[in-house]
DNA sequence: AGCGGTACTTTTGTATACAAAGATTGGATC
DNA sequence: GATCCAATCTTTGTATACAAAAGTACCGCT
């Protein structure tokens, strides 16, 4: 793997996991310095991030870690939403077409089994990653190159974001069944169904997140523990 | 201005205006010379480009210049639709607390006046500019910057496809109709009259650039001339 | 004649030296 | 004491040399 590589994806973990807090002014030879490489994959480094959003240019001071505000959040989940719902109405209507019916039946099969199953804090890794594999598989069945790149260049952000908020059992247990009609809608085919339940899994996502920014009194740090992911 | 910026700016406008049309490789060495810079500032314009998604990476070869199909134009404008119509329903609903009605207002008596005015070739110049206060002002309405990056992610290809299609006088005609229940719904206040009337407006716009694309017997050169735009 | 391997060429990746631009701090002057 | 200017120092921007990796072509072998 190339240097410029490994020093893109430790800055950006580190961003994303709030080792290094919004604010934080990040200079080419100080990173350098501190990853033990020279500046040039550095630069390719931040001129990444900086595509991204994450940093943002400082006036001859170096870059700065992007900050992080409530309405930051809000106009965040307003593109998620826009984006996500479109992505899910073209995946109802490709499903049967692309012959993804099976996948989304299997995985409609495991999150009933889930619902059950997730107080057991052991099973709460595995819950993620089968969310993980219904966001695969509905950006396989997007097919559209230029929203899965917004989808894309929208992520890091939300997973910055996700730090945030600790899921409870209650809400876990809601999301499941949120989950649970978006891969239905999917599988009948029904794409404003699925959008409109895309739009409700958001809302009420994006209105856990704020309850948990709104009881921590603003946002600081993020939470610690097991429970964030 | 910097070399890296100026070189950007370059090879970007190049491809937009098919001077180095899709396919197209370029090779570090090679454009650093060309430009008569080296090869550091080639490489950081090469990422921005690539970043993009106008320039893609070949194994071992360089970049090429991002291929351009039908279905990938269709592509560019259901994210554009999604993106432009959640913009106008934001405009729509903050035009008065931003104090933006009078602004829109002088937009919509300057696109009464192009209506008639349209037919003299002498005018569209003015035109498109006049479109283009629009869109800024749409832009600063929408008051997100997540939406806005990612539309002005997609600007640089939707510039590039534009050079395909040529605006006859008819469709001028409609567009600026279609312009001005735009801008009636805003200042109005009306949000879903401002999204529907934006994805009427992109829809027949892609339906032209297509039919333009289709007259053309596929995508193979821009057309000449001073009608596109 | 086809296949495989090796050497060579081309291209990108990295380090470093140097230049330029901007900010900050110190001093002098009003 | 405040303000302006200048020198210095920090930081980014650019050029270039060198290293590494990947692709290609050629040659020998089967």
């Amino acid at each position: 793997m190339r240097a410029s590589d490994k020093a893109y994806l430790r800055l950006r973990d580190e961003i994303l996991h709030w080792r290094t807090p919004p604010g934080t002014v990040l200079a080419e030879v100080e990173q350098a310095q501190r990853l033990g490489i020279s500046r040039t994959p550095i630069r390719e480094a931040f001129s990444r991030l900086t595509a991204e959003g994450l940093l943002v240019p400082l006036a001859g001071r170096g870059l700065v870690v992007t900050e992080l505000s409530r309405e930051t959040i809000i106009d965040m989940f307003e593109l998620r939403i826009a984006l996500e719902c479109e992505a899910a109405r073209i995946a109802a209507t490709n499903v049967e077409r692309l012959s993804m019916t099976d996948e989304f039946e299997n995985i409609h099969a495991e999150l009933l089994n889930y619902e059950n199953l997730i107080e057991l804090g052991d099973e709460l890794k595995s819950y993620y990653e089968l969310v993980a594999r219904l966001d695969a598989a509905l950006d396989a069945a997007a097919t559209n190159q230029f929203l899965l790149s917004a989808i894309n260049q929208l992520r890091p952000h939300l997973a910055r974001v996700r730090q945030l908020a600790r899921d409870n059992k209650t809400r876990l247990v809601e999301a499941a069944r949120e989950h649970l009609t978006i891969v239905e809608a999917i599988i009948a085919g029904d794409a404003e169904l699925a959008a409109d339940a895309t739009s409700v899994h958001l809302k009420k996502s994006l209105n856990n997140i704020l309850r948990s920014v709104d009881a921590a009194g603003g946002i600081s740090k993020p939470l610690q523990g097991k429970g964030a992911a």
